[in-house]
DNA sequence: GGCTTCTCCGACCTCCGTAGTAGGATTAGG
DNA sequence: CCTAATCCTACTACGGAGGTCGGAGAAGCC
């Protein structure tokens, strides 16, 4: 169960857009070596970032990429799902929440739910919290050596099993 | 952002040992027709339940695998664990949780920390924390058509954003 | 004892997505 | 007009997912 080097990237390339003031926009040329990634790629990722509306760019010389947003703003959520596809830990799990039911593809063969669709519903619901709690300001100041508490701000009732 | 077919299935078969009553082992025979799964790639997964000891195997003739304890004592981390290998949202992520620090393999060229690396131990919790939260007897009871919330039995703080 | 029914085990295969490259077209400063 | 940048599409290599095959042990049953 693991992301792809593209929600990596990403994140890593809006933190290194979050540090900067937002005045003049960074050129994909100095993320690529800041972060020791490589810029062709990086092109690729920029450009989900782009459409989904995280960064605007500038052509031409000096030109370069902004957020649009201030890092307070961005929620991780919407970073991960630009950059993943849609987050849903199975294939087959299409996001029909909102009508409350629960159904999978291979439905009932003998009058059984798909078991599974339960659990993945949770994980689901899990990893969508983390990343709708954490913000991409909260990413700059980590990565700026302080000491941000693993655990999101909002208090927890259970103790960590 | 997925699980791959191991989980899928590995906890499919899980659910159908768990309808059953344990007296008697189920033949993996029986759950691939069941399951409509393949017989001989359910034989390299039920392994790998076996070898966590969640599952018990009996050979021979009318032999089958059976679980080792009761569905509500099955935390479905355990499960997903021991099909999927750790569950890390990341490549890059080994768990060094238990000593505090956060450090990732490409640590800190420029004086500044992974910052992914905050981002990704959340998701992981978010994620951990939604397996450890569902039991076994959960998604029989769920399977079986019954009206299982889909949210786990322990109150949350936070509306679901 | 010899079937049959199971679990077990390792080697093998195929396909697809990830990760990355190559090469250019377009835009904007200086 | 040259250079620095974004943009865009096509191409490639590699590894793991997903599955198959063939057989070797184990235990019940006649």
């Amino acid at each position: 169960m693991i992301f792809t080097t593209k929600a990596e990237y990403g994140v890593r390339l809006l933190v290194e857009l979050g540090r900067q003031d937002g005045a003049r926009p960074v050129s994909l040329k100095a993320i690529a070596e800041a972060e020791g990634l490589p810029l062709a790629y990086l092109e690729r990722i920029v450009a989900l970032l782009k459409k989904a509306g995280l960064v605007e760019s500038t052509r031409g010389a000096h030109g370069g990429y902004r957020l649009t947003r201030p890092p307070s703003e961005i929620h991780m959520d919407e970073a991960v799902i630009a950059l993943e596809g849609a987050v849903a830990p199975m294939s087959c799990f299409v996001d029909d929440s909102q009508d409350g039911r629960v159904l999978c593809s291979h439905v009932a063969d003998d009058g059984h739910l798909c078991a599974t669709k339960l659990l993945w519903t949770r994980v689901q619901g899990g990893v969508h919290r983390a990343l709708a709690q954490t913000t991409l300001s909260e990413l700059v100041a980590f990565s700026t050596s302080a000491q941000t508490p693993i655990e999101p701000q909002r208090p927890t009732l259970q103790g960590a099993a």
